[in-house]
DNA sequence: GCAATTTCGTACCGTTTCGAACATATTTAG
DNA sequence: CTAAATATGTTCGAAACGGTACGAAATTGC
């Protein structure tokens, strides 16, 4: 993508993904209604009117966060999910993957945008239709895993392994605004794991 | 306590328990930040004057009803657990005592005030306090009865049924708000409780 | 150069926000 | 019946809100 074929009028110098990256900091730090447009605004470093041609209006940034952010899951912690090798050891990466992105540091946490902010805009339909995806792609990935791992078992026990582990990484959210520390939910992850290595007899 | 001794001036006629509870209805429905003092004032049908003077600023309003509301929860739902008989049922008839509070049909879901909505609004100190709070409280009490159900056991081991049963709570709040019926969360709630009575070596 | 085209920020609009000042209503004390 | 005291709703104001109209800036095609 050269610019030999560029178009007429004045060049764009706004770096969207950029931009994107701030939207998702704020958003998933202070949620979607107690971000103004001006604070992203300050956020971004772009003008109102030029937040609004790049993005749309607020909801439409908050949403188009929501699926940035989900790209992001999908390419840095669902490899890890995936990875070949033990259960166990898959799913506790895959947690520490994830808090990797829910914290800057070891206990500053902003949190997840999706399971931490979204749950209290849910009433806005976009919004809540990205929570139910992101929850049926944890919940899809998860048994689709375990499956592999552990062929065979009975439907329930599959369901029970799967809930356990996505309902762990939920709560991670929860815990995280409250204060928990990045390493508490590392080994909350850990045993988790091996919870449910045990219950489908893996370990 | 009579009306035989009365204080001077006009008596109050505001039936500030009701009003609480149309706090709670509201704030778990939207969140914090989405709900404004008009939106209270509507609902409570009392004045923005009065709100002020019964529950402080808007704050105060949520931060008292995010108490309100642990006492309730602590009220219909922590009996059900602390229940005698076996652990799993008294596990299941707490998530289900949880369920009725989340849910006011089986397909509308108002959600939990404290784990669906104080997330998102964490970085207020106070909101973050009584999220912990809650979190410790669901825990210390998770904690207490799975080690009388099963006493003597591994300390890690004790935890980690318990991570389970309270992550699965948790968890309960971000799926409700995603369009889950509470049957489904129900049946949910039942694994998880199966599971950690297989943990545990109870069944 | 000059017109056409696209990008971008300043300035602005109407609405909503939170919070307080103020006046009014309703009671007791004397 | 009057004065004091308490409770309550109407009214107001300054600030912040989301969103947009409009003009300035920067580039291409001719």
């Amino acid at each position: 993508m050269t610019d030999s074929q560029r178009k007429p009028g004045r060049p764009a110098t706004i770096d969207t993904d950029a931009a994107m990256q701030s939207l998702i900091e704020l958003f998933r730090a202070k949620g979607y209604a107690a971000v103004s447009l001006d604070d992203l605004s300050e956020a971004t470093g772009l003008s109102r009117p030029s937040l609004y041609r790049s993005f749309g209006n607020k909801l439409s940034m908050y949403v188009s966060a929501m699926d940035a952010f989900g790209a992001q899951v999908g390419e840095s912690a669902i490899p890890a999910l995936e990875a070949e090798g033990e259960l166990k050891s898959a799913l506790s990466n895959f947690f520490n993957a994830m808090l990797d992105i829910y914290y800057r540091d070891n206990d500053i946490a902003p949190g997840c945008l999706v399971f931490g902010t979204a749950p209290s805009s849910a009433d806005e339909e976009k919004i809540q239709a990205r929570l139910k995806y992101g929850i049926d792609q944890l919940d899809v990935r998860m048994r689709a895993r375990i499956t592999q791992a552990a062929p065979g078992r009975d439907a329930a026990l599959v369901d029970t392994a799967t809930q356990i582990a996505s309902n762990t990484l939920i709560a991670f959210s929860a815990r995280a605004k409250s204060g928990a520390t990045k390493a508490e939910l590392s080994t909350m992850g850990a045993r988790s794991a091996q919870a449910i290595s045990v219950l489908l007899g893996l370990s």
